[in-house]
DNA sequence: GCGCCGATTTGCT
DNA sequence: GCAAATCGGCGCG
């Protein structure tokens, strides 16, 4: 077991980048910390994926629509969007750039590092493997919408971890999307075993 | 190991 | 009415 004494939060700064591409690979061997009265869970991000507002036809937000839904898209950057898919699943987000420019980057896949709760040989392999196992894993639902990257019971750091490789593919389950369903915004740390099956693998 | 299907909110993609 | 940024259970063989 790694020490995780080592963390450096993410800033507000990271967060306002005004390229959405850019920080869903940086996400990428990150280190999400959610704190829940005793317990302290810890995992690092291993596949993400960016949507891109206004233009990106695969975006909630594509036209700039505001809906009840969308609408925590659109605030400045550095906050969760989380939102029930398919009427039953919390998909985890995190709000990137300024105010009123509606993008995200989507949580797909983590691997837990260490839970108090849970001795480290019962993490399965599937723990952590698609969106809404993310949510499942870090006890993540619709009340922490709008929740702030910068608190101290959700945030992201930095433990100097390098992916060895990434790679890019079109992203999952936007075949609607037109043009947009053929973009390489879905990013994944090379042969990582936690991410989502190798149907999606490439 | 595969493919089909149901669950159930949100916004008409 | 229906499809959606999904997953897990079931039947098959």
């Amino acid at each position: 077991m790694a020490k995780y004494n080592n963390f450096k939060k993410l800033s507000a700064d990271f967060y306002l980048n005004p390229d959405v591409v850019d920080i869903a690979r940086q996400l990428l061997g990150k280190v999400i910390i959610k704190k829940d009265g005793q317990t302290t869970r810890y995992a690092r991000i291993v596949e993400t994926e960016a949507y891109a507002g206004a233009e990106d036809r695969a975006s909630h937000a594509f036209g700039n629509k505001r809906t009840v839904r969308t609408e925590t898209m659109f605030a400045k950057g550095g906050i969760a969007y989380v939102y029930l898919c398919y009427g039953m699943h919390h998909l985890l987000n995190v709000v990137t750039n300024q105010k009123d420019i509606p993008h995200a980057v989507l949580i797909r896949a983590i691997e837990p590092l260490f839970d108090s709760s849970i001795p480290s040989t019962k993490n399965k392999r599937r723990t952590g493997s698609g969106p809404a196992l993310v949510t499942k894993y870090l006890g993540i639902n619709i009340k922490h919408n709008r929740t702030s990257f910068l608190s101290t019971d959700l945030f992201i750091a930095d433990d100097q971890f390098i992916p060895e490789q990434i790679s890019a593919s079109p992203r999952i389950g936007v075949d609607y999307a037109g043009e947009a369903t053929r973009w390489p915004y879905r990013f994944f740390i090379t042969g990582h075993p936690h991410v989502t099956p190798s149907t999606y693998n490439q």
